[in-house]
DNA sequence: AGCTAGAGCCGCCATC
DNA sequence: CCGATGGCGGCTCTAG
């Protein structure tokens, strides 16, 4: 596979922590230089992270003309419009089919550049409905982790970036790949739910719960046949009660969420074996290969053995 | 592609 | 009074 250009915009009181991010993901060594990245003056003059780091950048906004994919993130006052010169030069990376993504706030600088219209996108909880309030023509999702719109991708606060950029790894070469970087950077390869858990949660509970137990059962049964009542009963809920615990817990609801860990779980088998899909169906819980290829193609948007062909190593 | 039985989901409301 | 709970009814979605 080609080698892939990323590069990161870098401004005045740019938040180190989010700054940092693309360039520990995409410069892992796991990944054997499939991306190049490299960090990109947004604006003229000296640079500095919010915390006062000074930032040595690889050039100006004309390098973005040769990134597959330009990353910006958390922008640094909500006041303060993006520089012109930043603004066209990822409407024209748009407009020419390079992808774009934003960190957190990014997306205001993304939203400003017109990219985001007609699209769904997120970006830190605490802003969402300002973001709404600015670009109207712009679908706010305040619950999701990160949103996937083929060349246009936002995500939400901070830490949600790693998540982010872990998904664009995965997209291009793999679940495998991306497991593999997870690891290196002891994160999760994919955390479920959306920012609700953040919100409702600031504090995760400490205590084993038994809403925790039994999503880690589901997990290791998902050939099974899972239903509400026998899940609910397994942890001493009515169903109505469990159902809002879930959401509380995962931002999602539980037939949701089980359809996405079984997609997820064939696209490993896909990976990683040369069973046929009738046969991964089965051992993820699908009924037949038709339920897969219609689940499969919501979730990845690919068929199974394009996915198969794409990402078996 | 359309049909149907059944499951999932959720607003509503009485209850604790 | 409040928040948590759980049953009901009906709409939506899924699997076959």
């Amino acid at each position: 596979m080609d080698m892939h250009r990323v590069a990161t915009v870098a401004y005045r009181g740019a938040p180190a922590f989010e700054l940092a991010i693309p360039g520990e993901v995409f410069e892992q060594e796991a990944l054997g230089g499939r991306y190049r990245h490299e960090l990109v003056a947004g604006e003229p003059g000296a640079l500095r992270t919010s915390s006062g780091w000074r930032i040595a950048t690889d050039g100006g906004l004309e390098r973005l003309a040769a990134a597959d994919t330009i990353i910006v993130p958390g922008w640094r006052d909500l006041d303060e419009a993006p520089h012109p010169r930043l603004h066209d030069a990822l409407a024209e990376a748009h407009r020419r089919g390079a992808r774009v993504v934003s960190l957190c706030l990014g997306a205001f600088a993304l939203a400003d550049a017109g990219i985001l219209d007609g699209r769904r996108a997120t970006t830190h909880w605490a802003h969402a409905s300002e973001l709404a309030a600015r670009h109207p023509a712009v679908e706010v999702d305040a619950a999701a982790l990160y949103i996937d719109e083929g060349s246009v991708l936002t995500s939400a606060g901070v830490a949600a970036g790693i998540d982010l950029c872990l998904h664009l790894v995965r997209r291009d070469h793999g679940q495998a790949m991306a497991n593999t970087v997870a690891r290196r950077l002891i994160v999760a390869a994919h955390r479920d739910g959306g920012q609700a858990q953040y919100i409702e949660r600031p504090v995760p509970p400490l205590t084993p719960s038994a809403l925790g137990d039994t999503l880690q059962w589901m997990l290791g049964n998902l050939e099974r046949p899972l239903e509400l009542a026998d899940l609910a009963a397994r942890c001493h809920l009515s169903i109505r009660q469990f159902v809002r615990r879930f959401k509380d817990t995962t931002g999602t609801t539980p037939y949701a969420w089980l359809l996405e860990q079984r997609v997820r779980a064939a696209q490993e088998l896909l990976e990683a074996t040369d069973l046929p899909v009738e046969d991964i169906a089965r051992r993820c819980g699908f009924g037949t290969a038709a339920v897969l290829r219609l689940h499969f193609g919501r979730n990845v948007r690919r068929t199974p053995t394009a996915y198969r062909a794409a990402f078996q190593s």
